[in-house]
DNA sequence: CATGAATGAGCGTTCATTCAT
DNA sequence: AATGAATGAACGCTCATTCAT
């Protein structure tokens, strides 16, 4: 029964993954639920046993997106004090994927859904301020939470605008880039080391 | 005379800013021709006496987006071998017009839309490449142009990212961001100081 | 002042004329009120000074279309008992006329239009039903009028429809249907003479 | 199960009928994709399954309705040397056939939109060509077959004009026009019988 | 008399969603 | 669980007609 019946769960992994390519492909609102569909090998019909509406797969996968974000912050809240250097580190891996045209268009998409859409407008946000949170629980005692607050969220819009950028200029050297960019993390994050 | 026939260039204007009001709240997409209408008080047969379809008043509204930024990167190139000073007096304005949602959104849109619309993104595009040339000519004779213009992107996806930023986090402090952008641009710019 | 202002009828012949045209080009229901104006060099809010409605410009056209045809009845009419030698002697010029694309095409439009407009319905059987008669009080005393309706109605549908293959087939070669046509008429109408 | 799942082809035969009717009742043009849709008990989105626009249904529509011409000729084909007997002996079939309002406002329009959709001219010129192409292997050998050619044009030409003049004069006398145009097709075609 | 900007109902078409099977 | 035929509201766009000038 359990291999003959295709799990709930997989159906509706396979619907996410294939209605992601297909938002990536044609945007939230160009999408239609028959391509979502046929991505996904299944009838149209049937996408309404796994979801609702067109916008809870929105929502759910929006969600999805940002729960792989979350694990790196994860990784940076494991850190310790040696965030910084675990954030220069990675940056090649971050811009790669920030650069990466199916996520950043992914992230334009889903941005550009919250300014209209309330509920991606709260998904996006609440997950925003809890991986803050962790963040701050873990950041070192002893420094200015607030600008440091300040120096993330230019980090993170620095990332993602590269992604961007990428878009508009698909030229773009990202090996260039990522060795500017460890210049600027380092003049962001290292300034009281002796 | 002049109040009595209303001028084909006025109406196109006011049309392509109701245009962008309505782009902002509801997407390209989402944005519906008698929405448009309705807020450029107007009939919705009567928009298609100034453009041919909503297609061209995206690609209209994008070029004329763009022309403004534009304005920017020419007072740049004005501004000899002071850029690097221009850019970090003007960092407040920029900052505080890129954080605008009015017009983050709308580089979220066009940006989003290049993505799956070949004619906006050749705009995009085109207009880009223009700006970045002319910046070349009037830059700094004995450094590295390739490298300069890494530096420019990550300074544009800077300035970007931090609107997408202001939208998912509306709570942004400005003045503290810009005091630390204005840190990263002193950093990634004045480096042959003596 | 009647040199100044363009003459009522004139202005009107114009529209009709430019309507024609049209129609010919465009059909009845295909043809744009702002096309016939730009045809007649009129503006487009003009034409409904001198007419009601698009519907009355069909009827007044096709009303002007079958007072010309009623004009070679009228030729019949006054030919006395050479009526069937006329109708010989003008074939060429019938089938010249009925295969002209022009007025085959406006034949068309006028008798499918009649088939759903009662008004036009209504003009085009009223001048057919009045035609017929002032054929019949100048036609053969002694001659069985039934029939002889019935062979001009034959005629009539021979020569209009070559005007429709013609459309169809428009390599007809016209000089040889007009030969076989004499015969053709000769057989239908010169019966009885010794 | 034949009865459970309707047939896309019995689906699409039910919309070409409804077609017809509602192109008869408004022309091609005329027509609304609303109107067939109730007149075949659908709903409109649903036509859009079985064809892809509404011009799509009017190629198929006139291309299945000069189908049904072809079987004529083809029974003429078959008729070897009877040729002209067949012909003289169908004209009563012919003639009421063409004089059905509803298949002579069908050729009507289907001619009326040859002369502005070059696709349904070509339809109708390809089929015509084959048409007398066919013809013409069967045919007279040791007759003039450019003369033949006009001689069936002429005939064709006066089947279609009856069902016109039928159409503006529904008073038409069907018998006595058949038995006139025997005559006149006796005339046409059996010239040389000794 | 003449213009053409302005209107808005209505068109062909699309697509998220439902439901009989 | 699975299908895909079926629905119908809503879209972008057109065009006969009106009206201020």
């Amino acid at each position: 029964m359990t291999a003959a019946a295709p799990q709930t769960k997989d159906q509706r992994n396979r619907l996410l993954t294939a209605a992601a390519r297909c938002f990536v492909k044609s945007g939230f609102r160009g999408a239609r639920m028959a391509q979502i569909a046929a991505e996904a090998q299944m009838s149209t019909g049937h996408i309404y046993h796994y979801f609702d509406s067109k916008e809870q797969i929105i929502a759910e996968m929006v969600r999805g997106h940002i729960e792989e974000k979350e694990s790196i912050f994860g990784r940076l809240e494991r850190a310790g004090d040696q965030v910084v250097d675990l954030m220069v580190d990675n940056l090649e891996e971050s811009v790669d994927s920030s650069a990466n045209p199916f996520w950043s268009a992914l992230t334009l998409e889903m941005t550009a859904e919250a300014m209209r859409n309330p509920k991606i407008a709260d998904i996006l946000r609440t997950a925003d301020a809890e991986m803050k949170a962790r963040l701050f629980t873990c950041l070192g005692e002893g420094s200015d939470q607030e600008e440091l607050a300040t120096r993330l969220e230019i980090f993170i819009a620095l990332i993602q605008g590269i992604g961007i950028r990428n878009i508009i200029n698909p030229k773009l050297d990202l090996p260039a880039v990522v060795s500017i960019v460890k210049e600027v993390v380092e003049n962001l994050f290292r300034r009281s080391k002796p």
